[in-house]
Formats: structure tokens, sequence, C-alpha cells
RNA sequence: CGCGGGGUAGAGCAGUUGGUAGCUCGUCGGGCUCAUAACCCGGAGGUCGUUGGUUCAAGUCCAUCCCCCGCAA
């Protein structure tokens, strides 16, 4: 099949790579490169790199509702588009392109976390089951109807990276049994039930900023939820200080403030929420590189510091 | 040349106006103890990121290069 395949990060590559084994004949189309990093070297998105590795034509578009990216993706004449992790909204004129019109692959359990973060914040809400879905891009953000359902536990855990690798790949094969679906003329429409829908924002620098006034599995779940991006941190001193990784425990409580923190360099370090202490596993100070905890403690010390 | 922090024992840090390199953890040995991640005593381990310069003397001052990191994008 003639497939145009719409999608930007990582968590594209594993469905690409699918489409490409199956035989089908592609045409990658993504976003402009981005200046990246600390000396804003301009970077290819990781679809681009992976279709000219692979010789897959390429376009980008800032904006492929415009003419010119409608343009080009008649020129295709793709059958079928899909669309993962894009990033960009389609216009009606898009989806009329190709005759099968357009799939998307979505990291949700539809009509729960439309939106662009779903991943992160099944987490952060301590969701315990998330999966992929497909469905029919419509106009809307992720309202299309849903074709395939795949769930995967979330592990207690696990971070929004850790998820993400998991996802991508469970992605791709939702991805090739909706095509197979598609093929053998079976696919099912089940339109979103639009009462139990919800959206997450994508995220921000900002939700990254721990409360240590909430419980100890709120702030874990908001720590790995926000790992490795765009990365937990509370105040110390005024300054940020990330927390990378953290670990639930059941020590017990007298009235010590919230957010303030124990430990040394023997024990690990500890933080104050407002059922319990949490422990901290894994931090970053401002100008350092990323530390265990008893490493960082072993140069310093944080008792009695409080965290804001 | 966007702003800024940093490279000193295995790890994390300190090192004042240049004058024999310290601390915590780990490690090794010994002791105490019913026992211990606790406590006490002792030991090993560093050409102080590179190269060059100033000086009687450089971790410390100057220059250069390499590497790591935060912010911003």
């Amino acid at each position: 099949m003639r497939i145009a395949f719409l999608g930007t990060p990582e968590f594209a590559l594993p469905s690409l790579d699918m489409l490409r084994e199956s035989g089908h004949t592609l045409a990658v189309f993504t976003q402009p490169d981005r200046p990246v990093g600390r000396h804003a070297t301009l970077t290819p998105p990781p679809t681009k790199a992976y279709a000219l590795e692979h010789g897959i034509p390429v376009y980008q578009f800032e904006k492929i509702r415009l003419p010119e990216g409608v343009e080009a993706l008649k020129a295709f004449v793709p059958e079928l588009m899909v669309t993962a992790a894009f990033g960009q909204l389609l216009s009606a004129e898009n989806l009329a392109i190709p005759k099968y019109g357009c799939i998307n692959v979505h990291g949700s359990l539809l009509p729960k976390y439309r939106g662009a973060a779903p991943i992160q914040w099944a987490i952060i809400d301590g969701e315990t089951e998330t999966g992929i879905t497909t469905m029919m891009t419509s106009i809307g953000m992720d309202t299309g109807d849903i074709l395939l359902v795949d769930k995967l536990a979330i592990d207690p855990d696990e971070t929004a990276g850790e998820l993400f690798e998991r996802m991508a790949l469970l992605g791709a094969e939702t991805l090739k049994k909706t095509i197979a679906a598609l093929e053998t003329r079976t696919l099912v429409r089940i339109p979103q039930d639009e009462t139990q829908a919800t959206k997450c924002p994508m995220l921000k620098k900002e939700h990254g900023k721990l409360d240590l006034t909430q419980t100890v599995a709120a702030v874990h779940n908001r720590v790995r939820g926000t790992n490795p991006w765009p990365g937990a941190f509370a105040l110390l001193d005024g300054e940020p200080l990330k927390i990378h990784k953290t670990r639930k425990t059941e020590q017990p409580t007298g009235d010590e403030p919230f957010g303030i923190l124990k430990g040394n360099a023997r024990h690990g370090l500890f933080v104050r929420c407002a059922d319990g202490w949490l422990e901290i596993l894994e931090l970053q100070a401002i100008g350092g590189r990323k530390l265990g905890a008893k490493d960082y403690l072993a140069g310093k010390t944080l008792e009695g510091k409080v965290l804001i």
C-alpha cells in the first residue's frame, strides 16, 4: 500500500520501522529541523533521520495544512495516511487525500487522555493501566472513531521514559493489526464516548515542579511521570534541585514540616510529604551532574533543609 | 562567539592573602558488641583535566586547549 507517514519523535519510529518491514511504499512527512541542545544545533527529527537512512523520501513542513503541504501530500498519492506523534493538526483537506483516510496511533486508552502527553499524564495521575488506541484521525484533537485498543499495565515505579519505549513498540503492533484489518475490510469504527473524554496538556517545565504538601504517592508519580523530561524539581535555598528518582517508604512520621529533608551519605536522603517520607534516590544540583543521593551527600549535608 | 557553574584519592566535596594537599562515604586491617548499616583505632590510595607562562615556590596567578553540567532556546 502507498502510505504517507506523518510522525516526528522516537515514539513514531517503531511504527515507521514496522511499515517499512511490511513492504509498504512510504513517504515521511515531518516537522522541520529544530535547534537542539546547548549550542542550538539544528537537528533533524528522528523520523527524518530514519527515513534518510533507509532511502524513504522526506518532506518537512511548518504547517502541512498550508497549500504547499497539501500539494506535496497529493503528489505522493497515498492510499492511506498514518500519524504517530506528528505534532501538527491536520485539515479536512489533508484528511480527504487518501482513499482509506488517516489512522492515528495514540498513547492512551481513548477517550481518556486526549492530547499531547498522554503517557506522562497517565503516570502523573497514578493510573495503573494505559495502552495504545488506533483511531480514524479527524479534525478535532484525538476525537476520531476508535479502531483497535491494546492495553498495557503500568509498573508502579516505571518512569515516563521507560513506559514510552514500551508504548512505542506496542504502537507498532497495534498499527500493524489495524492495517491488516483494513486490508481485509474487517475494521470496525467505534465512536468515542464524549462523556468519558479527558484532555491532557503538553508538558512544560513547570509541570515538573514538585508540591511536597501532596502525598508520597502523588509526589512519586510526579517524579516518574516527568522523567526524563521535563524533569521534576523543587527549590532548595531558592535554587532548583532536580529530583530524578524516588522511592516510597513506610517510615514513621512525627510532626515534621512538609518538605524537610533528612538523611546522610550512609542511609540515603528522605523528604517529608503529606503522609510520610519519600526517599530521594537520584538528584542533580544546579551546576552538577546527575548523582545518586548517597554520593551527593558525601560532599555536603542537607539535613534539616527544606524543599519548597 | 546567548548567559552561567565545574573538572583535586574509587565516589562526592573543601582548599583562606601562592609556602609539605584535607573532609565525608567507600575500601583494607584491628577493636567494641548477642549483633549491626552503629561506635572506636589504624592503613592504603592523588604526576590537583591538558599544554605553556610568571615565581625561590603554583591546586592557588595568567594564557591555551579538551571534557562535563545548569539556564535559555
